[in-house]
DNA sequence: AACTATTTATAAGA
DNA sequence: TTCTTATAAATAGTT
């Protein structure tokens, strides 16, 4: 519509190209605003000119262009991630938020930290709570005690048969360190604790003492900045 | 632009208006594209019709008026509460998601539940940790039976010098529950535990005993549904 | 930014 | 809804 007709593609001469940027976009919010008139009806529109202008209208709520977006998203939201409406993500934060309160306020006062609020019931609760936990954690250390002793038993005895092996290896006159006099160690120890049969040909480790246990700080337990 | 010209405003004619709509909604689409494309620019349109059914149109990520959305709104956003794009409130949730599930865990291992991927080095920190909080709690439980103790202290020293009072009232000898002789009991108490001085005119409480404490319960403090 | 020849959109009717 | 067509509106190229 104009004076010759024009293919629809990219106007390539640029300043063509922004005269006609110009007159269409202008065209358009006005189609935009009389389809909403006429039709009683809700139009909004999002612009981005190539050099990044934008430019936004809305119908309805008018000049709210977040009111219809609000809306297209609550539909569309159905379909894909079930978090659609921007309200919706925001109900979610405040619940989060709320959330983290309430075990931030539960682990405060695990730690002791700020007692008064509570009664002397609750508060024997707590003790009642904080008594079991200690048991568990008792139990488990004993565990993890009587483990490293019996490791270190194993290492011992394994240690003593390598000794007395080597030391028959050893010319008599010197030969002092032996304490026993087995034929030979069944086991050897390399520096890392693994520990091989003598006879299999295998260079795999027979088994492994005990591994280190993961340190705590690495799943963010006693570093969590809410301690005393 | 047809056979006649109309005036901007409500078509009242429902068919009519129906029609229009397709037509025009169309038209719009149309210029629109045409828009996006002759200038290389980014148009997405959002169309609610009286009846509320949806239309929307997005040229530049092909039908992806959503990546439109997240531009649009992170312009916006710097202007009013900072969290405009969705992807910036869906990344707060997830950050807050994280903080959370670590919240939980800390709260687990405090509960002495599943000790098993912690080092004896945690372990013994724990251990420390939940004596020092013990101690502390056992503190305040002390705290709070004395002046609990000294409250009946104080309400049973009430009572009898309201006793001694009353006892006084009566003829002679019915007298029987008199402990001493003091002229008269300095204050009263009503059932509520409030003590009035007996001179005062006045109806207001001199004091009152020590409320009960408000209950753990309330602010959520035993009930998170993480206990043993 | 204004003009205007043309093209396009569309109102009314079928 | 779709087609038709007379006419209004939009706009390409020009000034």
């Amino acid at each position: 519509m104009g004076r010759g007709k024009i293919e629809i593609k990219r106007i390539e001469n640029t300043s063509n190209r922004q005269v006609t940027f110009s007159k269409r976009r202008n065209g358009l919010l006005k189609k935009a605003s009389e389809l909403a008139v006429l039709c009683d009806a809700q139009v909004g529109v999002i612009i981005f000119s190539s050099t990044g202008k934008m430019l936004n209208f809305c119908s309805s709520p008018p000049n709210n262009l977040q009111y219809l977006i609000d809306r297209y998203q609550k539909q569309v939201s159905v379909a894909d991630d079930g978090f659609g409406s921007r309200q919706q993500l925001m109900y979610e934060i405040e619940r989060m938020k709320s959330e983290n309160d309430k075990l931030e306020v539960f682990i405060k006062q695990y730690l002791g930290q700020d007692l008064t609020p509570f009664s002397l019931n609750d508060i024997m609760q707590l003790e009642q709570q904080l008594e079991s936990s200690i048991d568990k954690v008792r139990k488990r250390k004993e565990e993890l005690l009587s483990q490293q002793l019996s490791n270190l038993r194993r290492k011992e005895h394994i240690l003593e048969d390598q000794n007395n092996y080597l030391s028959r290896m050893i010319p008599d006159e010197h030969a002092m360190v032996a304490v026993d006099q087995k034929p030979g160690p069944s086991a050897m120890m390399d520096l890392f604790g693994n520990v091989y049969q003598q006879e299999g040909a295998s260079e795999l480790p027979a088994y492994r003492l005990q591994p280190m246990q993961p340190n705590l700080q690495q799943v963010g337990f006693m570093n969590h900045g809410l301690q005393l």
